[in-house]
DNA sequence: CTGAAAGCGCTTACAG
DNA sequence: CTGAAAGCGCTTACAG
């Protein structure tokens, strides 16, 4: 092996080892090291353990941007979000950086705004540009049709995040936001109210009708129905929270509970009702939507509907970096959520 | 023009533009599309001109991952944190994304554990691996001083953001936190308070030493000072604030104000009060540090120090993008802190 | 199953 | 101020 040695190319010897030292030590052309790299099945069991013994003694790494100049596609995951709520972002990122950990898979941000007309532009120019391995789109960008259509016909893998099935299933992972509700709805139903408040999302979102079916479903079960009058579109933001709330909290037939679409409206109603002198979880009952941090920070700790959003987002992870083989002994694509009861909501 | 026209690779006509092409219709060498991709003053004005026309007919932007090959050089900028708040990572993120808007940059994120024995190896391995353009350091890892000089050595860019002066001003983006903390202590001062409690972050951190140290100089400009006996060590977590401040105000001689280091242990803080029947402000006043989204949803509205988190990242990204000539009009490296004064806190 | 050639789209080092 | 050659470290397309 020493017969091997290069000259380094600098005093630290740092010279970066390449597909070629290892091709010249193994004794094989650097394309078969190249297919043992990208695993293709074309290679004899002993050439690959040889080839595979001296990458490991070498500690060699194949260098991302010549592969990436060479496949025409980097090893950038690209999280496309357009998302009010900051902690589901971290939660987001924490689950695709589980799954990307230990890879040569970065994880690159690429937030956006719906509400800017070039928006679909934007990340297309992002596409073309740096050529992702996939991109993982939450809601509300992920229920963009047009957005996902441009992204097949540019070629770009993706997976969409979302609460319907919208997609092929490959390119789905779901969350069970209907069937989520439900839960809130019964707990709430179980615990004797009758005058029940829904503070949801923008009417622009699919969440938004799905967590109010289910919601309207589950109030169903107990012979209960949604009052128009005391349901009430927000914005999904802390501030259209207390605004709603605050409406709602002033009527004289002030509802008993209060369910809101995600916990930053459901801490705005929390807000709102001590503004208006109201105890929780003594003359208001609040659910919320999510279980973020801040629902187990603010007191009374908040009753919600957790969203596995961290597991969601390895599972996506996963889905756009795992070889198609693999994707039978994978994780599921879709997540029940489960409501979590803690001190804002108490029987009537 | 008709002549240089390329037939298409595919059908759809997509066949990227390439500097060959753009040297053809500009009747230069692609050496020289080089130069003015990459702004050299080797090059006479009007030949810049005509290529720059040309570039932006053809709407042409350099493929990253052939110029990093040649660069030996990533166009990523990686966020290397280590932070228990994610608020305190999202605004991070958000301000560097200002900073990278338009530019062929991208934002990687790099979370780390400085209680994991390899993690200076993991961030080497990275840098090693993806030679990102440069790396933002936030606390506490910015405060790594072996971390720093392994990447000076793997000549790698950085900036580390940190309270004190610990590096070159170049490589430095601060936030006074001192200065910060002793705007707190002449709040509750001023208010009358003088059994006043301090729960900290951890020994190891500079920034709790640095925001302890302003706080100390802000009581003692009131002639108070801070009672050992009322002053804890918590972790930055909203748990560790609530067990500090359980044990504080339980105490006979209860303090009459808490100063906590970070909002999150501020928020604990909230919670321990309220478990002790405890009426904020009435009984006791609270006040936090970072002015984190949660600080005005909880109630009532928190009094807190406010540090610009989103401009110091936006500002440390600068730092790395731009060009050394630039940087003398460049924003300011420092970052003075302000008190935000709400709800939280009450004349004694 | 394996390899030699050409190429991905840029920049460096050298020459003029 | 400008360019022809070589190279960055890989993979594709082709051949055997």
């Amino acid at each position: 092996m020493t017969e091997n040695t290069r000259k380094p190319k600098d005093a630290k010897d740092r010279a970066q080892v390449t597909i070629i030292d290892i091709a010249r030590m193994a004794n094989v052309s650097k394309k078969t090291v190249s297919r043992v790299i990208n695993k293709s099945p074309l290679v004899r069991e002993e050439t690959r353990e040889i080839v595979n013994k001296i990458i490991a003694e070498t500690g060699f790494t194949p260098n991302p941007q010549a592969r990436a100049l060479a496949f025409r596609r980097s090893f950038l995951i690209g999280l496309v979000y357009d998302n009010p709520s900051p902690q589901y972002v971290v939660n987001m990122q924490r689950g695709i950086l589980d799954a990307l950990d230990e890879t040569s898979f970065q994880l690159v941000l690429r937030p956006c705004d719906r509400a800017d007309a070039n928006y679909r532009e934007r990340v297309e120019s992002f596409v073309i540009q740096h050529k992702p391995y996939g991109l993982i789109l939450t809601p509300s960008v992920s229920e963009d049709d047009e957005l996902a259509a441009m992204l097949r016909d540019r070629n770009c893998d993706y997976v969409r995040i979302a609460s319907v099935e919208i997609d092929d299933a490959s390119r789905m992972v779901r969350t069970h936001d209907a069937q989520g509700a439900e839960l809130a709805a019964r707990h709430l139903a179980e615990l004797g109210h009758t005058r029940i408040a829904h503070i949801h999302g923008p009417n622009t979102f699919r969440s938004t009708h799905e967590r109010m079916a289910g919601f309207r479903k589950g109030l169903a079960d107990f012979g209960l129905s949604l009052d128009p009058k005391l349901t009430l579109e927000g914005a999904y933001t802390f501030d259209s929270g207390v605004e709603c709330a605050t409406r709602l909290l002033s009527r004289p037939d002030r509802p008993t509970a209060v369910f809101a679409g995600n916990d930053e409206m459901a801490v705005g109603v929390y807000v709102a009702a001590r503004k208006a002198g109201l105890q929780i979880p003594d003359d208001v009952s609040i659910v919320g939507f999510d279980d973020t941090p801040i629902s187990s920070r603010i007191w009374p700790p908040m009753t919600t509907v957790r969203s596995p959003i961290r597991d969601v987002g390895r599972v996506a992870a996963l889905r756009l970096i795992q070889a198609e083989e693999d994707e039978k002994t994978q994780a599921p694509g879709a997540f029940a959520l489960e409501l979590i009861v803690r001190e804002s909501t108490q029987a009537l």
